[in-house]
Order: structure tokens, then sequence, then C-alpha cells
DNA sequence: CGTTGCATAGGGGAAACCCCTATAGCCTAA
DNA sequence: TTAGGCTATAGGGGTTTCCCCTATGCAACG
């Protein structure tokens, strides 16, 4: 009798990850609590949605790799139809380069597969009772750049001034510092000085993150 | 008395991963089936070494991107130490990359994570018996290759040395040159000359180049 | 008028990049 | 079987970039 009681309460989970291997050792790992539960699995965005209007879970957990429709945009269809489910993260990239991205598309936290299964476990009561999880690095990450960067609700990328948003796109396609400093006639120490600059205003840690992004940002403008 | 017995013939298995969650799932996979058993698990290969050398596995199944010396590597020094314990790759990549590479570097097998779990089970006999794993797809592409005699040249990352592209993909994940040193135990020296490999074959003409289209490949890879 | 933000740029040390050379181990073809 | 290739490894030395600081001139905003 007690038992049927505690089945009532457990919290359902579904988990939406294209590795059955992955799934079945998040499975265990959620069904040994004894409170919570899988209530069902996905291996691609269709699935998940499917699996969701279903069964109506408490929480979604999600790897953002996923064949087909990534895991991003998952979180956003997500986040679409059901703004209350709180949905976890769960990745092998790495958190610097993804976890602000799947934030921003309405995830309530991020982790990584490295991260030991009691964390793991941590990060889906977190989410689950309604706070946000993401490793101590990144929230410090986080904080510091939403304190200078006073951006209400536009791009990152708002707070860069002309001049830097003009180098920060020539980065982006390819160029070297010499070469942006050649093509705005400009010394190379001033290119320098920019690139510090856009790097403290976009909490990137070096130059390989400030190549990066800035890659990105170009393609992605060439998408719209 | 007869369940002693049984539990005398399961065939241990060492499993390297370095996602908890990953091993978890392989784990109790392997342990749900009556003549299998998961005798250890390590998460890079340094441990591995050591859990082989302590339990004397009867195989090993092995993620090649492990942090640390790669997947890969530790592959290479099993064969060379225990030329007669059979090695499963166990991986997310694509095997049309990294199938080939992973055989010819001593592994008996290949198979992605992506599988469904019973075939991840197949995989883990067929190359416990002695035979050789790989998807039939992957069969019928290198039976045809061996046919018609080398000239498989699919992509221009074939060209690549296996060491090579482990570079050229941790590059692509956004590490700078001494990290890749440090992640793979080499002379920051030593990855200047692979860089300066991976240029030439690819035809790449500069460091950002370089960056650029190792981003690229990976981001590639995310989505197949 | 001070403060704040932007554009510009230099100094100096550390790190990365680039072109060469080199050794030792394999494997293959002559 | 030997010479030549390819791979893994790594050092030398010069050039360029990175990174942390400091600094000047100018405009705007309070």
């Amino acid at each position: 009798m007690p038992v049927k009681r505690n089945q009532r309460f457990k919290h359902g989970i579904v988990i939406v990850d294209d590795h059955p291997v992955v799934r079945q050792g998040l499975a265990q790992l959620v069904n040994q609590e004894e409170d919570l539960e899988v209530c069902g699995q996905a291996e691609d965005a269709h699935q998940a949605m499917q699996a969701i209007k279903e069964l109506g879970p408490e929480m979604v957990v999600v790897d953002i790799s996923l064949k087909g429709t990534s895991g991003m945009d998952l979180i956003k269809d997500i986040k679409v139809q059901y703004p209350d489910l709180p949905v976890l993260t769960l990745s092998m990239h790495d958190e610097a380069v993804y976890a602000e991205r799947a934030l921003r598309a309405g995830a309530r936290g991020y982790i990584m597969k490295h991260e030991a299964t009691e964390r793991v476990v941590t990060a889906i009561r977190r989410v689950l009772s309604g706070d946000v999880y993401v490793s101590d690095r990144m929230a410090a990450k986080m904080v510091s750049k939403l304190a200078r960067g006073t951006t209400g609700s536009s791009s990152p990328l708002d707070c860069l001034s002309d001049r830097e948003l003009e180098v920060f796109r020539l980065i982006g396609e390819g160029h070297g510092t010499r070469r942006v400093a050649e093509k705005l006639h400009l010394s190379v120490k001033t290119i320098e000085t920019y690139r510090a600059h856009i790097k403290e205003k976009l909490g990137l840690r070096d130059a390989n993150e400030l190549f990066r992004s800035a890659i990105e940002w170009v393609n992605s403008e060439l998408k719209r």
C-alpha cells in the first residue's frame, strides 16, 4: 500500500539522447532514486515531442547533439509549446561553448557527461525544483558577463562599439591581427586593443574563443 | 552451488570511457547478461592499463575519445602488451572516419554509441568469441575498398595519420597548441610539427585557416 | 569641469607560429 | 636486403601574436 503511494509521488522525466547506451545509463541513474522516474525516452526531436505530449513529464533531459533536428532546436520548440516544462541539457561538449546558448534557447541547466553521476542527479533535482543548474565556473563567467552587459534582451554584440564590431567581423572572416590592421589602416597595436576589449565584453577567455565565436557569428549572419 | 559455477564462467570485461553515465549504461547492459560481467571500469588510459593488469579481463571496451592519452593510443598500447586481449571500440564518432583506423590500431571491432543496446551486446559477444565486428555497411565499404585497391580517398582527411587527425580534432574543439600538447603529453614542438603537416596535407595557408577548417569539420561531425 | 566611453597606440614578456633540421622505427618496393 | 618513404617525436631560431598595462586626445553627459 505505501508502495503505491510512493509510486504516485515520483517525478516523471523524459530523456532525449540518440545514444541508447547513454539513455540506459541515465535511466538507471534516475530510477534508482526513490522519488524520480524515467517515464519516457526518445532518440530524436520528433519522438521527444511525442513523448512529452503523451506522458506529461515534469522535466526533460536533452542532449544537444542529436541527429536530425538539433537538440538546440528541440529546446526552443519545447519552450514554445510547454513554457513551464524545465529542460536540463546533458552534453559531452564543452560548456564554455554551448552552455550559454542552451540557456538562451530556454534550458534551465547544462551539465556535461564527464561529470560524476551524483552530480548529474544533483543537476536534475535542482532543475526539477525550479532552479537553474550550471557549473560554478560557468555561473561565474555568466555573472561577470551580465555585469557589464546591460543587455536587456538584445544580442551581447550590442555592447560592442562600431569599431569593435567591425574588427570582430573581420576576425570572423578569417583575417589575422595584421591583416585587419592593414585593412583598416590602423596600427597592429590598436587592433590588439580592440581584440582585448571584445574579449572582455563578450567574456571570452583567449584568442581561440574569440576567433571561434567571431566565426560563428559571421556564419550565423550569413544565414539570415 | 550451480550459482557459484555460473559466476565462475562469466566473461570479465573492462570498460574504458570518460563519461560516467556511459559507463553506467554499458555496465548495466553487460551485467544483465548471464555470462558477461563488467569486472572493472576506467576513465582514462592509465587507469585502463592498471585495471587490465590487475583484473585480467577477457576483453576491453574502449571509447576512442578519452581525455589524456587518446583511445587510439590506448588500443595500440594494449596490443603491444596484451596481443591476444580483444578490444572493442565503442565510439560516438562516425565509423566512416574512425573504424578503419581503430582496426588498424589493433581493435577487433568498432561500434557506435548510436546503435541499439542489443547490437552492442552482439558486438561484444562477437569480439569475445574471436571474430571481428563492424557494421554491415562498414564491412561492405571496406571490402569494396580492398577490391578497388586503395582508391577510396573519399575524404581529404583520409590522408592524415591517426595522430594528425587527433590533433586536428582537438584544434577544432577550440584547444590551442599548448593545451593539445598537454592533453596528449607531447612537446609543444611536436604539436607544431603536426600542425604544419596537417596544413600541408589539407592545403591550408596559415593557422587561421587551419583553425577554421578544424572547427568546421568538428561541427559537421556532430551533425552526422 | 570632472567622469565616462571610445579610438588610438606603445612597452615588454610570454606564447604561438613558421621554416628547417634531425632521429628512430616501420613498411614497402626495387 | 637495402634504400627510400612515411610517421612520431622534438629542437633551433626568427617573426608575429597574445596579453596585461599604461597613456593620450576627443566627445558626450551629467
